[in-house]
Order: structure tokens, then C-alpha cells, then sequence
DNA sequence: CCAGTCAAGACACATTTGTGACGATTACGG
DNA sequence: CCGTAATCGTCACAAATGTGTCTTGACTGG
């Protein structure tokens, strides 16, 4: 009857959401909890603190929340969107991915209809937005990646990105079974119309939502940490005016799509098919996002905007 | 644009959202924020207790939650329910109606549908249940008051009760302008002859889903407390064989209607009413209750159950 | 059977949080 | 204009929390 089907054994998942039951909503201290199940202090805080971490305590703060949804409903009008959400940017030295991603799990969960189609980016925000998500359970959902993997796991990488998304969702996962850049255009195009890869890449126009995340050309980028793109391929392609780029697709800053080496070799679903999605979410923040969200928006790559103050304050300005 | 309008004046809501974001979200320190944000800890400290007061944080368990979910499907079926959700009973001195009341407004949230009529009666349950409402804005939902009022306002009233549900809801609120006994049986048959009582009390068997609450008749019993029941009419309620009562229908352990003296004086919905409510939730925990939550089922004055687990327990051992 | 390894408990300590006392400042009614 | 009361900030301290280190003990692979 007790459920423990996640994927690592040593975590009790029902008694971590008893601690928290105690702990959250009748408010009672740690060292009592422990006492009363009969378990360390030490035990109750690091299940407590895991138990965010995995997100099985879903905090949600009453929106709309002030100055934010000013911003919004400017972005909103601005840009033609469906929706915008404006999160307060971090004050501390929070990752800013972590917090437009809760936002976006959140934002998920409201609107994926079950046993809907998700199609997803890859990403620190979409990792955070998978571990925000509220699980649902039986309801066939579908979760489509939208990229080719990346053979050297780092941190955060596709597949992985995906599988916790389908997790949480309950959902059958599809992935793109190729590199996210082939070794030579003639072996992507070969890919492309090759069995398995084909057929993913064929849902992404039948999917209802996308979740998708912008990869940004500044000396911040993560592409590069990531080791994503060589820093040559960043130099050139910075040069061609690119501004970074939405599931493979290199933008300039109006939007145009930039051609490129790169570009030949690229894995992934067309423009079209996913303009073809009727809700395109696309969840970013920071500095160094302005530029690729405005460009996607323009190359009406998304219709719903995640993003925090001070990017959005940037965007409002433009 | 930014919304103030809750009843009281002196709660920046959006300031304390903020607050909030920064505290659950992106997990930064009470004294950091108060920095950046030009308050003093103490009243950040101050303003997030009200938030989380105010049910402006919702925190959110990933259920199942283990034990519970097993007693939850026991009672399911041992008493055909629509639904029974169970949580931990409390292991402080935490009252457990609160609890309660937490997971009815959950449960509310989740099952009313926008535009909803819901019918709600009172006490410090569904007090709690008004304050854990998902709050929702702009979908015409109606609430209807159960029960007419209490003249002296103790800390928890009826007018009170629905009026907090129906500001969560942004609902019209409908009251039952009489009071909850009548001071004769030919003044209660006026009443209900009469026009805003008559057709308040029309709407009961169109409502969606009713959140219905328990009173018992135990020593522990609240009616006493708050003075809605004498303690001569206490004494011969018992007598009569009442356990307690739903919505001022007195009934016996196996859920038959009680006569008494007050029953004449009653101004409430009438059974048959109340049955024809597709969903009819009980919010009820703790021991004192188990007697009149067994009768309320019997009745079929509910099918879905919130309760306890030691409620839970000694319901299915009967 | 014996290290070696790893998880979990005991303990200790620094940080963070909740709360009360006290004084300053402001609003308000006479 | 003054006194009163209420509010808010400052300080201080106790409680609760997060995080190390060290130790115990069980399991593992020779």
C-alpha cells in the first residue's frame, strides 16, 4: 500500500511526509517530532530539509504579489502574451534559475490538462521546475524532450531534466535518442530521418504545452560551463549576431534565425512544429536572459513568459 | 493596480508576499531580508507569522502519506465514500480542527469548480478550512451559509465562518438572516415562511458540495463552550440518545433524526436537502467526534470524510 | 575472522528565529 | 497645546535550527 517506487531506496518517502505534516502544519518543533516517532533531531531536520529539496512540500505564495504583477501585465500587453509571471529577484546568492523554475513548476501544474502533452527544454530552470511540479499520478500525461542528449553527464543534463519531469508527472517519457549536435550535418540529416528519432520529433507539433528554457551568448552563459558549445563556437557565432538560443535555434536580437556550422549539425525540433504548440512557456531570468527572451518572443518561439523583476524591469524597457 | 482590498487596512499584503518569497522560496535569512528591504528583523519576523496566519503561504504535503493513505482506503470502502482523507492527529497540543480544517480547505480547493455553489456550516473546522482556501478571484462562486447565527459573537461564528470562505473565494455570500434556534417553534415556522430565510434555504439542494462539520455531545463538546446549547438541553439531548448533530439535526449512533424540544425551534436545510448536495464533505477529528461522524454517515448526510487518524482508527474498528 | 567502509547516532557549537521589555515616536482627542 | 495610547524600533535573551566532528556499530569483501 505504501508506495516507494522512486528510484533511490534510502528514502522513506511516508515518513518524511509525516515529519513534515508535523513540522509544517501543526508547527511543531524538530526535537518533539523526533521524540514522538522516535528518531534523532538531527534524522527529522535532514528528511525535513530533503523533503524540499525532492518537493514534496509544495509552498505557494498567494499571488498576485504587488510590484510583480504590475510587470506582468505590462509584459502581458507588451508582448502579446497569454500569461507573464514576475518572480522577485533573489536578494541573497540564490541561483536565479531555481526561483523562475519553482514559478514554472507551479505554472505547470496549473495548466497542463490531464493527460496533456508537455514538451520540455533542458537546463538549471527547467531541473528546478521538474522538482516543483505538484506529482500527479494516473493520468497518462505525456513529457517530450526537446533536444538530443549530451553524452558527458554534467550537474544538469537532458535526459535527466526530462525523467524527473515525467516522474513527478507520472508520465511516459520520450526522448530524442541522438546527440544534441551530430558529428556532421550528413550524419544528422541521416539521424533525422532515422526510426526512433523521427517519430519523437514528429509529437512536438501535437503537444499542448511546451516548457521551454533561453540559453544566452554572454560571458555568463552556461553553454559554455556546461560545455555545450566550444568557445570557439561561441565567438563565432556572438560574431554572426547571434543572442544564444531556444532548443537549438540561434536568434539576432530581432528574432531572426541565425545561420551558422552549428546550425547543420543541430538535432531538434523545427520552428515550426513549435510554433505549432498552442501554449509556449518560456521560463528565464537574470541579466543575461534579456536579450534571447526578447528574440524568442519576437521569433514567436513563446506566447507565456517565467521570468524575474530585474529581467523583466529590462524587457518592459526595451 | 496592486490590491488592497481585504477588510482590514493596516496588512501590506504585497509587502508581506514579497517577504514570503524571499523566506520559503529562495530560502534567504529573516535578517538579510530586512536588510535589503529596509524593515527590522522583528518585523519581517512578524510579517511572515501573519502571512502564514493569514493563509497567504500555502503549504502543501505531497500526499500519500503512508499510514493514512491505508485508513483512508479502509474507510473508503467500509463506509462507501466518494473520498476520505485522513491526516496525522496532532502530537503536540496543536488543536486538532486546525489540521482538520487545513486539509477541508484543500480538499475544497481541489473539488470545487469554478462557479461553484458551496454550502459550508461552522465552528473552528471549517474556520480553519476557510483559512487554507486556495484563494481564487473572478469566477462568480457562491457560498451558502448551513445554519442561521449566533447573536453573541464568540470567537468563532457562523457569519464569521462564511464570510472568511467567501472572501477566499471571491464568492457572493448568502446568509440565513435567523437566528440558529428560533425562541418559539411558531416563530421558527415563520421564519422559514419568510422571504431572504426561505429562499437562502432554496439554494441548499442546488449546492455543488457542501463542507459540513460535526457537533458532538460528548463532555469535550464546543456547544457548550460557545453557548449555542444550554446544559439542560445538553443533558436531555443525551438522554434522547443524541451523539451529536449535523447542521442542527440531532441524530442517534445509528443516524436516526432525534426529537427533542430544540428540533422544533431549529431553522436549518432540511435532511432530504442536505442529501440531495452531490458531495457532502465532514470535517471532523478527534475522538469526541467519532460517534456523531459514524451517525452522519449512517444518515447519509455525507459522503466524503476529512478526519483524523485516530478518528480514523476508531471508526474502522467498529 | 579481520580490516575497511559507510551509515547513523551523540555531542557540540554557530546561526537563526521567536518573543519580551523598554524607550521613542506618532496619532488622536480633548 | 498637552496627555494618552498605540505603534514601532532597539536591545536582549531564550528557544529552535543547521551543521560540523567524532564515535559507534553494522555490513562487506577479502
Amino acid at each position: 500500500m505504501t508506495d516507494n517506487n522512486d528510484a533511490d531506496g534510502s528514502f522513506d518517502a511516508a515518513l518524511a511526509a509525516r515529519i513534515c505534516w508535523h513540522y509544517f502544519k501543526e508547527g511543531q518543533t524538530q526535537e518533539l517530532i523526533a521524540q514522538q516517532l522516535n528518531l534523532t533531531r538531527k534524522r527529522v531536520n535532514r528528511m525535513l530539509a530533503e523533503a524540499r529539496e525532492r518537493g514534496l512540500v509544495q509552498i505557494t505564495i498567494q499571488r498576485p504579489l504587488g510590484p510583480c504583477s504590475e510587470l506582468e501585465s505590462r509584459l502581458t500587453k507588451m508582448f502579446e502574451l497569454r500569461h507573464a509571471i514576475v518572480v522577485p529577484s533573489p536578494i541573497g546568492n540564490t541561483d536565479v534559475r531555481v526561483l523562475v523554475g519553482a514559478a514554472a513548476g507551479d505554472y505547470i501544474s496549473d495548466h497542463l490538462t490531464p493527460g496533456g502533452a508537455l514538451g520540455i527544454a533542458w537546463g538549471g530552470t527547467i531541473n528546478a521546475a521538474a522538482q516543483n511540479v505538484r506529482r500527479r499520478s494516473g493520468e497518462a500525461n505525456r513529457v517530450v524532450l526537446l533536444c538530443g542528449g549530451l553524452a558527458e553527464s554534467t550537474s544538469i543534463n537532458p535526459y535527466d531534466n526530462a525523467s524527473m519531469m515525467a516522474r513527478a508527472l507520472d508520465a511516459r517519457c520520450y526522448y530524442i535518442t541522438a546527440p544534441m549536435f551530430a558529428a556532421s550535418p550528413e550524419l544528422r540529416d541521416l539521424l533525422l530521418a532515422s526510426e526512433p528519432v523521427r517519430s519523437v520529433l514528429a509529437m512536438v507539433s501535437k503537444l499542448d504545452l511546451a516548457l521551454l528554457s533561453a540559453v544566452d551568448l554572454t560571458d555568463q552563459s552556461r553553454a559554455l560551463e556546461y560545455g555545450v558549445i566550444t568557445r570557439n563556437d561561441w565567438r563565432s557565432l556572438r560574431a554572426a549576431g547571434a543572442v544564444g538560443d531556444i532548443c537549438g535555434h540561434y536568434l539576432d536580437a530581432d528574432g531572426n534565425v541565425i545561420e551558422h556550422s552549428l546550425t547543420t549539425r543541430v538535432i531538434n525540433p523545427s520552428v515550426k512544429s513549435l510554433q505549432a504548440i498552442p501554449l509556449r512557456v518560456l521560463a528565464a531570468g537574470g541579466a543575461s536572459k534579456v536579450a534571447i527572451v526578447r528574440a524568442a518572443i519576437r521569433a514567436r518561439l513563446c506566447n507565456a513568459l517565467i521570468t524575474d523583476e530585474s529581467a523583466a524591469t529590462a524587457l518592459v524597457r526595451s
